[in-house]
DNA sequence: GGCCCCCCTG
DNA sequence: CAGGGGGGCC
């Protein structure tokens, strides 16, 4: 399996169905373990993002942030940094293609701001509070580029 | 049953 | 990241 490849695809999807990561590793045989495989990175993907998006959002609450929209976050941010290292640790995408989808951006905005909001509110001591922010991030994914479908993509990472 | 997702561990 | 358990949905 090719999990450089994968955590890449992250930048576009976080919530990506077997059915999808199928058409995108048009080079594996898959079964019933491998699918399964797959399909668990992408879990372990989220919730290495959903801790470092807790812990950052916290950090806002307790530096005096006031409101969600005076967050923001750009390619200079600490978290973005931290999260590019994770998923795109050889800078692939920079040397290779333009840069990581703009949208991946507004993404981790986003997510910051819900886990604020929810802290700040107090709702982060009611039961299953992260369920509603994992549906609201669950909808801002993108389609994958058809690039990641070339048989030479991994090639091209070198 | 089969498929997913999350949670917690190691 | 992989394993294993719990719970929801069809």
């Amino acid at each position: 399996m090719h999990l450089r490849k994968a955590k890449l695809m992250f930048f576009w999807v976080r919530y990506p169905s077997s059915a999808v990561l199928k058409m995108y590793f048009p080079d594996i045989k898959f079964n019933k373990n491998n699918t399964a495989q797959l399909v668990k990175w992408f879990s372990n993907f989220r919730e290495f993002y959903y801790i470092q998006m807790e812990k950052y959002a916290r950090q806002a609450v307790s530096e005096g942030v006031k409101n969600a929209e005076d967050i923001h976050v750009s390619a200079d941010s600490e978290i973005y940094r931290v999260l590019n290292l994770h998923y795109n640790r050889n800078n692939h995408i920079e040397v290779w293609r333009p840069q990581v989808p703009p949208n991946f951006r507004f993404v981790v905005e986003q997510t910051l701001r819900e886990f604020f909001k929810a802290i700040q509110s107090g709702k982060d001591t009611e039961q299953s509070w992260k369920k509603s922010i994992y549906k609201i991030i669950s909808r801002l994914d993108d389609p994958v580029p058809e690039y990641f479908k070339s048989p030479n993509f991994l090639e091209q990472l070198e």
